[in-house]
DNA sequence: AACACGGGGTT
DNA sequence: AACCCAGTGTT
């Protein structure tokens, strides 16, 4: 038998006492289920992405779309709006069609097994997992990276954890044990563990673990080894120009093209390269230019390195797909990615001082 | 299996 | 600067 066998007892007395409260969350050790709606939209918002940053979103997005009907009729735009610097945006969109399958193809009855959710767009095996067994009880594992990382330490397994292989073993090893009283207490259990005990980069709080008497990696000295994960691919670096371009108390906007990085937001007109060029290729007509800062930011495949440039427009007429915004329009309308917060203050100065 | 896809916190 | 986060979809 292996280590995981020991866990349920220990981990769940541990959750009782340290979970946090989370709004998406019925309290810890209650028994009581979680409202599929409301964990499903945390469970989206949440991957790849701390608790933390998800709070104040999920808060206003709950308070905006409080019902599955209503987040299957948001316009897109706004829906962009809400989720607007939460990152991987297709997340938001997937909400939305999965919201649409929802009220259409399931006669709005909310999907109640692990393979209704899975086919839900937007929700893989760890989000159905998780829904599952949180909003509905079933027995079935949630592997996220936390709980990946707690599997491997606590068992010593060596598995890559980028491998589906080594994901599927410790599914499995999880199935195994996992409580038939309390299976979404388990799985937030072991996610709570790993955010908050059994922390990466080599520092994990043994002294604080529930499975600290019994775990391989602590006992072998090993938790700075565990997990094994292949290193993750270098960034390219791109250099751009991006043009501030004033008229009046607006500025100049477009949307981004409808796939690929940041699909359908809005941007300041930008280039990679720089020059003036791009101002009359756009059919811009500048009474002045004046370069007014760089910016830097870090995707996890690129890295923008970006100059400014205030351009005063003597022409009214923009291309296609673009838009004159002024600060109400900024504020609520327009949804732009947090890669152009750095020209933020530089923008509103210039609307507001005209 | 490899890659695209954001943004930010921690070490 | 590296790592990684309550991952999924596409190629």
């Amino acid at each position: 038998m292996n280590e995981l066998d020991r866990l349920p007892i220990p981990l769940l007395e541990w959750y009782r006492d340290n979970a946090r409260a989370l709004p998406w969350r019925p309290a810890p050790g209650s028994r009581t289920l979680g409202d599929p709606y409301r964990v499903w939209v945390s469970e989206i918002m949440l991957q790849q992405t701390r608790v933390a940053a998800v709070l104040d979103y999920y808060q206003r997005f709950m308070a905006a779309l409080p019902t599955v009907e209503a987040l299957a009729a948001v316009e897109e735009d706004r829906l962009m709006k809400l989720w607007q610097g939460l990152g991987y945006y297709n997340r938001a969109r997937n909400l939305r069609k999965a919201a649409q399958q929802i009220t259409g193809e399931c006669g709005g009855r909310f999907p109640d097994t692990y393979e209704g959710l899975l086919a839900l767009a937007g929700v893989g095996e760890y989000t159905a997992g998780a829904i599952a067994s949180i909003a509905f009880g079933a027995p079935v594992p949630a592997v996220d990276g936390n709980v990946l990382r707690v599997v491997s330490r606590i068992t010593g397994d060596e598995g890559d954890i980028a491998r589906p292989e080594t994901k599927k073993r410790m599914g499995s090893a999880l199935q195994a044990v996992m409580p038939r009283q309390d299976p979404g207490d388990f799985n937030q259990a072991m996610m709570e563990l790993g955010a908050m005990v059994c922390l990466p980069n080599g520092a994990p709080r043994c002294e604080a673990c529930p499975a600290g008497g019994f775990c391989r990696a602590r006992r072998e000295e090993r938790t700075g080894q565990l997990p094994v994960k292949t290193a993750q691919k270098a960034r390219r670096t791109e250099r751009r120009t991006v043009y501030l371009i004033f008229h009046g108390d607006t500025v100049a906007l477009r949307r981004r093209p409808g796939r690929g990085l940041l699909a359908g937001l809005w941007e300041y007109p930008n280039q990679a390269g720089g020059g003036l060029e791009p101002l009359t290729q756009w059919g811009i007509v500048p009474r002045s230019v004046e370069p007014v800062g760089v910016g830097k930011h870090v995707f996890s495949h690129i890295e923008w390195h970006m100059g400014a440039l205030a351009v005063e427009a003597a022409e009214v007429s923009l291309p296609e797909d673009w838009v004159w915004a002024d600060q109400a329009g900024l504020r609520s309308t327009y949804a732009v990615p947090s890669a152009f917060q750095s020209f933020a203050k530089t923008v509103e100065q210039r609307l507001q001082g005209e």
